[in-house]
DNA sequence: CTACCTGCAAAACGTTTGCAAGACG
DNA sequence: CGTCTTGCAAACGTTTTGCAGGTAG
């Protein structure tokens, strides 16, 4: 948690931009979140900070090109998370069709699966594979277990 | 392509909606295309069939509930292309973080890889997946040749 | 002290909607 | 014919931008 913020502030000073409470805020968020958030749910948790919906989507913008977040477009709505940070170099999003919920698969055996697929991938095909986004749709099993209950 | 039509116009039919000029030519720049387009780029291609742009985004939420057409979200822009029609149960996109470039990575071996990966969570998570969308970024075999050469 | 950053309000953008007119079956 | 569909323009929500003032380094 300190370390990242410390991190954050080598990367901005080598980039030239400055620290300011509202960037800080903005980064705070997502790591305590570490999970996928909208552009509104991170402004309602730190609009007391006096910070302008503006400046959220700046700092949001600039964190992406500094590499520090990332952007998951998910049906219309935009999700952002922390990237890298040493912790999760992947993992797969799971949107439930009926609840609409979004979840994570947290597992790290299937993570690897899908890193070791990918490496697969850019060798075959001649690129590099930087980063992925992977969204399964389907059924949860919450709302899978109800609807078959109504054996339809 | 034939076939697609025929088989569109069961589909409508059963749902009580009716065929028009326009759906159809919505439907044909998709199957034409057989990739992913913008609403813009869909709307470009046929506005001089008396077209307005509210109506093929009508047409594509429809396809798209009928199980037609699918979404895909990229970056703040949404894609759209067929879905199904038999040739196509998976595959992986590809953005170019340098030039931009989406491509499809269209290997029947790795579409396997990742349908079988896919299946794989299911059962593990006790979930049901109908569907994936799986982007990869980085750089495609010309960009990374082309900045290597510059060995920056 | 200078460059960068901020809040605000306005503008821009993509998408959706209400409505009257039109077309399909 | 009735219902579903369309085009248009207005409405809508989200994201971006210009600008004058503020702040970090």
């Amino acid at each position: 948690m300190e370390k990242y913020l410390t991190w954050y502030k080598e990367i901005i000073k080598k980039n030239g931009i400055k620290n300011t409470v509202q960037k800080e805020a903005v980064l705070n968020v997502l790591i305590k979140a570490s999970s996928h958030l909208t552009v509104e749910e991170i402004y309602q948790q730190i609009k007391d900070v006096k910070i302008g919906l503006a400046t959220v989507y700046r700092s949001l913008k600039l964190f992406e090109d500094l590499g520090i977040a990332k952007e998951i477009p998910m049906g219309g709505a935009r999700y952002y998370e922390l990237k890298l940070f040493g912790k999760k170099p992947l993992h797969i999003h799971f949107k439930c069709m009926n609840c609409n919920a979004m979840t994570d698969i947290d597992d790290t055996e299937t993570n690897l699966d899908y890193i070791r697929l990918n490496q697969k991938v850019e060798h075959k095909m001649g690129l590099e594979v930087n980063d992925a986004n992977i969204t399964l749709l389907g059924l949860c099993k919450e709302c899978r277990e109800k609807l078959n209950a109504q054996t339809k």
